[in-house]
DNA sequence: CAGGATCCGCACAGATACTG
DNA sequence: CAGTATCTGTGCGGATCCTG
């Protein structure tokens, strides 16, 4: 409501919805979101947390926390902890998260396609 | 070069390239990218600064030119000064720009898709 | 009209040390 | 092993005032 007001009315072809896209990527605007899905998403199963820690490579313990505190608060991770010692704690994309796969595909394959034009603005840029 | 080869060996199906894909949402990360390219888009068509202004709405002067410079830069805009007085500059998207409508588009997508499931699990959510 | 300059607050993120 | 606690810094963003 409210907000799905403005959704819906992407009043043409061109318009795109702006605000519930502003929305959508403000789930993964921080740095290291896409990165923990992107390593969950190779693994192609659960991981353990460590596992997980070195898989997306150079998160902290805060950090790597933090993500997946929210992920999982959001529905597209799964937290599974299991009562043995030394503690062991899985974690699992959801249907969600995986369906991020694709627009996240969608892009990909724009970067692919205009990375290098906009390094050349960049250094034509004065 | 480096990223590059990241980015082609997106090993499988499910993997993504999440580097790029990470340094590609990087250009957008921040508040008002996506609106600003959003009111363009909308207007289909170059608009002046305040117009611009108006029609992202609740955006500071400051904001505007930052991010507008930014767009510019990566030559997702183009701006255009008229030499009169009082001054007049329009602001318009270049194809690489609007070209991003595309992939926004399959956000958009997922985000109506997924809107409501998200509010369940956060509400689910100890 | 279209900005530049400046000051300030705050949330995000890093590093380190500690614990059930 | 899988976190929590704490301290700290920095960049984003807001507000206000000034100018060619």
């Amino acid at each position: 409501m409210g907000v799905t007001n403005k959704l819906v009315r992407t009043d043409d072809g061109a318009s795109v919805g702006c605000l519930a896209v502003n929305e959508a990527v403000a789930l993964f605007r921080d740095k290291w979101t896409l990165l923990c899905l992107g390593a969950l998403s190779k693994a192609d199963g659960p991981l353990r947390y460590h596992a997980l820690q070195a898989a997306v490579g150079g998160i902290s313990q805060r950090m790597l926390t933090l993500t997946l505190k929210n992920l999982e608060r959001n529905g597209l991770v799964t937290r599974t902890l299991f009562a043995s010692v030394p503690p062991r704690v899985d974690y699992a994309l959801t249907p969600i998260g995986r369906s991020l796969g694709a627009p996240m595909k969608a892009l990909l394959h724009w970067s692919l396609e205009n990375h290098e034009a906009m390094e050349r603005a960049r250094r034509a840029y004065v």
